[in-house]
DNA sequence: GAAGAATGGTTGACACAATCAACCAATATC
DNA sequence: GATATTGGTTGATTGTGTCAACCATTCTTC
């Protein structure tokens, strides 16, 4: 069993990457928590976001969204407008003010990937990442077909997408977060 | 499908392990935060364990670890006696409630773990671990190297400013050693 | 062997993160 | 039109992480 340290691991990964990213983030005296900025950062990536759509692509609670997202509208970051499609949301886009302080964010987290990706040669960083992401699938799946089912068989709906990745793109996407406005559940 | 950036991808998938977890587990009826079960587990492989031993290898802060072990003892799950080698300090033994709970949270932990790793072959989870300790160690490296040099520290008296938006330069300065070098593997 | 620094541990305070339940208003469905 | 559903909000609560102040013991050094 080589794998007994996994969750040791992934909790000393993820300590030390927030760790990393807020000190990066507060040397460019931005003070936004780091749910605050995934959150920023989904705003901007996509100008039709609403605030079900950003807690969706971030897996999250409403409830934690909307403050999140209440709290960056107060700070003139984003504003909300409303959805001439749906009475009952509003669309968001970040605010001029917005939009700078994403592009420092963006520099500041392409300086937190670098230096945690320094030791690593692009096609292993492209080799983690999808790792990573299939563990992920895994354990969403577990969790989506947990009730009831006896669940000895995996509920992979067909074969695995291979995702073929180009490697010379590797570095581009290591910021390029969301090409996810496409649903990736099925 | 999506190959989300390196930040997504960590966040997702700390989350889906740390929901899948403590499914597991409660599905044992046991109710623990995960901290206090990583501490637990720290305590029942060391027989020889402080707190500061406990929070180095979790690289957390003493404040916290404090806090989880007391909870920990409080709830019959650990004892404290003194250490005869060094009078601040007190030696960390699981009871046998503990041990018991520590039998019934390695399976949770497997579980977990099958799942989270169904879809990869040993080698790849041997890959990715391995890719997940360099990088950790990169950032701490890196975090280590960096403290020294500015970094003043700012205290805030009281005031409740719910407004996280704002400048106010906040430092993350970064004390705590490291002595990560320890590896554990098994 | 006493002054002072360093260490192990505790406590208070607080910010961030996550979750659940109740709820309102607009939509959709019938 | 009654009803269920959905997008969003609010309150409450728990967990997680961090900093600072502090006490007692131990170590250092003179």
């Amino acid at each position: 069993m080589p794998s007994l340290s996994l969750s040791e691991t992934l909790h000393r990964l993820v300590h030390a990457y927030k760790k990393q990213l807020r000190s990066d983030i507060a040397a460019q005296e931005i003070d936004l928590p780091v749910t605050h900025i995934r959150a920023l950062k989904g705003v901007c990536r996509n100008p039709e976001s609403t605030a079900q759509s950003i807690a969706l692509r971030m897996q999250r609670d409403k409830a934690q969204i909307t403050r999140v997202l209440n709290e960056l509208q107060q700070g003139g970051l984003i504003t909300k407008i409303d959805n001439p499609k749906d009475g009952r949301s509003q669309l968001l886009r970040p605010t001029a003010e917005g939009e700078k302080i994403m592009t420092q964010i963006s520099a500041s987290e392409r300086k937190t990937v670098a230096r945690m990706t320094q030791a690593l040669s692009s096609a292993e960083v492209d080799t983690f990442i999808k790792l990573a992401n299939r563990i992920s699938k895994s354990v969403d799946e577990a969790a989506a077909s947990k009730s009831g089912a006896d669940c000895h068989a995996q509920k992979r709906p067909s074969s695995k997408p291979k995702d073929p990745i180009g490697k010379g793109a590797v570095e581009a996407r290591l910021m390029e977060a969301n090409a996810i406005g496409e649903n990736h559940n099925e």
